[in-house]
DNA sequence: ATAATTTGTTAGGCTAAACTAACATTTTCA
DNA sequence: TGAAAATGTTAGTTTAGCCTAACAAATTAT
């Protein structure tokens, strides 16, 4: 019987605070309530209640006054969200062209609620535009085009008035 | 000045109950609690609350034991949410080429979050990969046969071998 | 080293949105 | 038409997550 790895379901509340501390822990100094309330837009006492049902959810170790440290569950679970967060953001800034800061919002809300399978998609996309068509000009290259003029960029023209 | 048509954020359940109610609505018979309850997998009692709120805030017209209609404010609502929601499950069925499923369930909660602008580049980019390039295999089919194969459809690589 | 400032916690309250159990109305059909 | 079944509502709980006000600990700076 092979051992399931049980994956468990957390809210977009415990999510963003796992999410929140790893982050702040790629930093020099140690984690505090205060940087989070500021990153998340909570006050503090929402902070310590957090914390207190994160630890006692054995995803975060947090003593009164403590540093705030990720178990090794807390921490793989924001590997998570956060690798849903890049995808999303690289997704809709690189492919749709979306302005970097609405991309980061967007992809604030969507890593919450966003399957699996769509996420993979998202970087076969990714992977695919950038390998075809090779030798010519690129598919964002022209997508861009697209976006900023409203008809399509010169090469795909010139083809299509080749049809006459 | 200006008359603003105010934007009202409603919570992703508020959101839930105009788009099934406006659905249901396309059918024949009148909107009942049962249904509602039923597709949105709450117990009628809740369903009962909701409208109950929804009709104070204008957005529902309900008495006791009668049918379930949307005001004019709840209808146009109700519009915004499904056209997101349409907008969402094409792009990811179409270009993502996800099955239709998923993009249902992935439509039923991006819907709530997604950005104005992130819709319009959606369906820009469906619009764009429509038309272009004009006069060969169009893009979402190079993207199946990625997809199916893990590897460039022929004429990308042919194109890639005449660069040798 | 201790007073002032900053940071953190506790206690208590609020809201949204769900639930169950019990009761009420409406509909169906024998 | 009136009893049984189906549907709808009320009342009362629960849970998650946030808030403010008041208090406590830790840090900083005189």
């Amino acid at each position: 019987m092979v051992k399931q790895k049980m994956v468990k379901k957390y809210s977009a509340s415990v999510e963003d605070y796992l999410e929140a501390i790893a982050n702040l822990h790629k930093g020099e100094k140690a984690v505090k309530v205060k940087q989070l309330s500021r990153m998340l837009n909570v006050k503090m006492p929402s902070v310590t209640a957090a914390l207190q049902k994160l630890s006692e959810e054995g995803l975060v170790v947090h003593e009164k006054y403590g540093h705030i440290e990720l178990t090794p569950e807390g921490n793989e679970t924001a590997g998570e969200v956060i690798r849903r967060h890049k995808v999303l953001s690289r997704f809709l800034a690189q492919a749709l062209g979306i302005d970097q800061k609405t991309a980061e919002e967007d992809a604030c809300r969507i890593e919450h609620v966003i399957s699996p399978l769509t996420l993979e998609r998202m970087i076969k996309f990714m992977e695919f535009v950038e390998v075809c068509p090779p030798g010519e000009a690129k598919f964002p290259q022209r997508y861009r085009y697209y976006l900023e003029h409203g008809e399509l960029p010169p090469e795909c023209l010139e083809r299509r008035s080749g049809e006459r």
